[in-house]
Order: C-alpha cells, then structure tokens, then sequence
DNA sequence: CCCTATTTGTGCGTATGTATC
DNA sequence: AGATACATACGCACAAATAGG
C-alpha cells in the first residue's frame, strides 16, 4: 500500500489516504479517527510518522485532535457569502444549518477614531459597544464586536439578548433594513480570547473582518470587527 | 508615563505607547525601533517586558522582528479589492507602489478533481500548471498557483515568463480581456513553502484564496489558489 | 471523588538519505 | 569531494488530558 522510497514521502502518503477516506464520504464529519496505535499498525510505520501525517491534516483543517480523546474529523466548512445583504441567520438557515448568537456582554464609551471616522461620528461621540458569538449547529462560527451610535442605539443590547438576532435589535430601533457599505477582510492566529471563544487552539487561523452597515438612506449606522473560525468558514464574493 | 498596578500590564502599555508613535507617524514604515535594551532603559522595566510587547506587536503585524538585525516597522497594508476586474497590477499601481510578477515554474499535468470542475473540464484533461510570485516595491505579497487548460494555453507560461503579466500572457493567447467569476477566501497559517516565498516567519496569518476568471464569453480560463501574507494586504469588498 | 485505562503530547536518542555550501 | 545542515523515519519512555466506572 505504501511506495517507500520512490519521492514521496510516508506520512504523506498516510495523510493522503486518509484525506481520500473523508472526501469520499468513508469518514464523516464529528467520527473519530483510529487511534495513532491503530493506524500505525494500519500503516506498518512508527507512531512519529502517523503523528506526522495527522498535523498535516490539522495543518489543513481537515481534522482536530484533543489530547487524551482522539483525533475528530471536522465539519465541511460553512460558505459564507460578502454581499450587500449579509445576514448571518439568513446564511446558515440557508446551509440546512440552526443559527445562534449570545450576547458576551456590553458598555458604552466615548468612540475611537477608527469607530468614530466609520460611523461618520466625531471622536469621543457615545456610542454602545457589544460582544456577540455566533454559532452554526451550536459549533462557534465567529464572535464580533460591534458599535452602535448612541442614543439612536440604545436598546440593542437589551433587545439582542433577548432575541441573539442584530436584524430584529436595529428593528426595534426603527431600523427595518439595512445594507453593508464596506468589507475589509484580514486575517491572523487565535490569541487566548479567539481560542476560547471560538474553541479552537491558539496559534490556528482566524479571519478578521471590519465592516461597516448603513440604513436605507445610507447613514452608519454599525461598525463590526468579526473573527470567524477560518477552519469553519469559506467566504465567497460573487458567483 | 507607565502606570504601575492599574489593572493595565506594564507591556501592554509599552505596546501601546509604541503602536501609537507608529500611528502618529512617528516611527515610518521600515525604520528600525530602538534596540530592546534602549527600550529597557526608556521605560525602566525589564527586558522581558520590553519583548513581551514587542511580541504582541509582532501578532498584530506592526513590526517585523530579525534575529541579529533589529526589529523594523512594517509598511502599511495593501488594500486589494475583490471585484468583477481584479488585475494585480492595477491594484499595486493604484497605490503608488511598483508590482512586480516572477515565474517560479510550471509544468503541464492532468486536472485535478476540484481543477476540473471550477473550470468545466473533465477529470486528467491536460492544464498547465504555473506557479508564481508576486511583489509590491521588491516585497512579497502573494505568491499562486494557477491552472490553464490546453492546448489553448500553452503559451502561458512563456509568455508569463517575459513579461511577469497574466494580462500580457492572456492577451497573447487571444484572450483581451477576461473578469473574475468567483472568489473564495479562507486563512491558513504559514507552512516552510509559505514562509520561504513570502519571506515571513513559519505560523504567521496567510489568506488563501481560491478564483475562477473567465473570458468574455463567460468561458473559464484560468483557476488559481493565491497565499496572501496576510500581514500585508487587507481584502476589501465593495465600498 | 478517586482511580484507572485510554489516548494524545513531548522528549530523548538513533540512523539514513538528500540538499546545500 | 567533503562538510554541514535538514528532513525523514524509527524506538522507547514518560507526562498530561480525557472518559468511564
């Protein structure tokens, strides 16, 4: 089963084939692995090179191990769509998928000139700052902080808490639409705050993006900067 | 200037006191910070607190640390827009900055599964494959890997070679002009390939992301999957 | 709550082939 | 050709986290 010597290393080949297992459907989505012991016995190598094929495969996000458990495959990531309406609920209700979102927590404060110069507001202007995560299937997408202009703003927190949807918060704000004017899309590795509210380990990739909604008559009304779990979610502009 | 026992960390000040000097402009893109032990004797802590925020810094992307060398500003990011003509070139010039393309190498094969389909062909039809880099002012920004069918364009990477334009190289094969039908964006974390094109540090954030452009018969010609140092560009959409 | 078996994480040491200077 | 560094692959031992009784 295993070529040695001809180029191509063996734990590649070992994560190969097992990438070749979970794209065709023989391992799926939340099953465990065979245990390192298993497949190396499996594969007839040392435990380092399973070990080896396995980061690879994590490297990719393929899987995710958890020491004294086992090694999980993960699920197909969420295809998320920047449009000029992006809903968060709308996309995962649209993917056969049930949308969550808590409220981490709130406070209001003078606007920072990056917030302010978004919102179109002078610097030190009141605004309400919120934490959010968002959920798939009960699986953290993304957490986000937000800025809401005060005092046009003020229910937000008390209505997104009780209901976890930004849409029906701005509604109750006299805010029936809104629409995004600006993406800014970045990315960076998960520091302790991302780890734990994403439920990933440090050091994984994490998308970082700065967006911006008006109402229907084009004035600011949300600044957001949202880290989505880069190994859940595949952003998609257009087609 | 620090003020000890505030609930605020003495290195996060540090950190903050720097980011603002650099957002003040007063340390440009490409200069060299103060040694650690100038900054050591600046503030009158200890060298460890010193590299404590010199190491946030470095996670958020402001500066860029060499061992033996210093630690130096990093230049502002690129904005990149995702839209319906998106030209590398185009972009960097639009910023006042030098875009440069280099042919890192090629090689003609069969398609790949996923190949085939973003660019409706069948599974082993012949494309060539071209890897390539791609700079802004000699720094690297992104480097690619790109399909194109045969034998329609096998003049490619030829082409690409001479001139360092996907444009030009296009264009020679009857192509005048083309636009992008999808994007899918998703961040990894730097691998030894990713590290050694970019010229960043293994671990380090990249955004991958994968397009389809088409002729202007809505034909797909090329699909390629970009690594952008994600340190260096921010993505935006619309706006 | 404790104990234990299972499973992954980490460190040491060894040997070999390959790329690089 | 020689020296050096590096990635690969193997073997063994123990630490740390998890899960179940």
């Amino acid at each position: 089963m295993l070529a040695r010597g001809r180029g191509v290393t063996v734990w590649r080949q070992i994560a190969e084939t097992i990438e070749a297992e979970i794209a065709g459907g023989g391992l799926t989505p939340g099953t465990r692995l065979p245990t390192e012991a298993a497949l190396t016995e499996r594969f007839g190598v040392n435990r380092h090179t399973v070990r080896q094929a396995i980061k690879s495969l994590v490297d990719k996000g393929l899987v995710r191990v958890t020491q004294g458990s086992g090694t999980y495959v993960e699920a197909k990531p969420l295809s998320y769509p920047i449009g000029r309406r992006t809903r968060f609920s709308e996309i995962v209700v649209g993917q056969a998928r049930d949308p969550a979102g808590k409220l981490l927590g709130f406070r209001e404060m003078g606007a920072s000139v990056e917030i302010a110069e978004a919102l179109d507001l002078s610097p030190e202007d009141p605004v309400v700052m919120v934490e959010s995560a968002h959920f798939a299937d009960g699986v953290p997408i993304s957490w986000a902080v937000t800025a809401f202009p005060l005092p046009r703003f003020a229910e937000v927190p008390q209505v997104y808490g009780a209901t976890g949807s930004i849409t029906a918060a701005l509604a109750a704000c006299g805010v029936p639409d809104y629409r995004r004017a600006t993406t800014r899309i970045g990315a960076s590795v998960a520091d302790a705050v991302d780890a734990k509210r994403l439920e990933i380990a440090e050091g994984r990739p994490v998308l970082v993006i700065d967006s911006v909604n008006v109402d229907p008559e084009g004035v600011p009304i949300q600044w957001a900067r949202s880290h989505f779990c880069a190994d859940r979610v595949r952003l998609t502009v257009g087609g």
